[in-house]
DNA sequence: TATTGTTATACTCTATAACTATA
DNA sequence: TATAGTTATAGAGTATAACAATA
């Protein structure tokens, strides 16, 4: 047995839930490689939701990434016509960031497909729990993210 | 209003996962630098439980480590009398790894530290769902590791 | 002078390949 | 020849520092 099993001990959290994090990323692998997308450029679709954001920083910050770190996604991005990338007129050194209608079809066909091979793992938990885990994930996500809890 | 509220859509799993992980970690490090510790070895010393492993290579597959990163961290841990490295006497190419009852004390002290801080995490979801987030995490950990939800 | 975005550089972490010793 | 452990090297990913444009 493992120490997972139980006996008496329980596992440090972050043991379970960073392991499961990896594995969770590799399950997505394949059906990000099938539509052309990094972890990182999903990870800029999934952020730039319906309204634009204003700057690079703020975008990277969002999805904890080095600015610095962005910009050869968003590069690619927006090469492939997913994204808008404009000077504010307002602030011209600031950049205008949207996504094009490609871009949000793209976002929504790759979402459904990532949260279709989740739901399979999620509906191996029992009914009861699995509303209760849903719920507490995102109140733990919340909270670590350093936002209050309702 | 972020992703995370409520629009209808729900967070893929993976992006509530992995920086809940690493909020975890980010929690964990001053405990771990306060008993001279890195999470890799930190790693190695709850993994090496009451009963000793035979090789290293096993040991590194357990926690997910490249067999060369462990060497390393054996190394420190070995120095500063917390584990013992001795050869197989039946296969002489093997090492047979064990705790010190000061690996054993170490790692119980900042177990003990590490879930403490943990339990306060916890302590805010409500206690209806707080075990069967548990259970649910550890349930999906295991199936997420290929082993075979009971 | 401060800020946004960018480029070039350096650093950290990790895996690969090559070696020693045992079998 | 195959395997366990080790060392040295190379590679990926990341952040830091320096720069250009704009305010």
């Amino acid at each position: 047995m493992n120490a997972v099993a139980g006996d008496g001990v329980r596992p440090d959290l972050a043991a379970l839930v960073v392991p499961l994090g990896r594995a969770l990323m590799a399950a997505e692998q394949p059906v990000l490689a099938e539509h052309g997308l990094t972890m990182w450029g999903y990870a800029v679709l999934s952020h730039l939701d319906e309204r634009p954001l204003r700057t690079q920083t703020a975008l990277a910050e969002a999805i904890h990434a080095d600015k610095t770190r962005i910009i050869a996604v968003l590069d690619d991005l927006e090469s492939r016509g997913l994204l808008n990338r404009r000077p504010d007129p307002q602030d011209r050194r600031a950049r205008l960031l949207s996504l094009t209608p490609e871009g949000r079809r793209l976002r929504d066909a790759v979402r459904a497909a990532v949260q279709n091979g989740e739901e399979r793992l999620l509906g191996r938990l029992p009914v009861a729990d699995r509303e209760a885990f849903l719920r507490s994930l995102i109140t733990l996500y919340e909270i670590s993210q350093g936002r209050p809890a309702r």
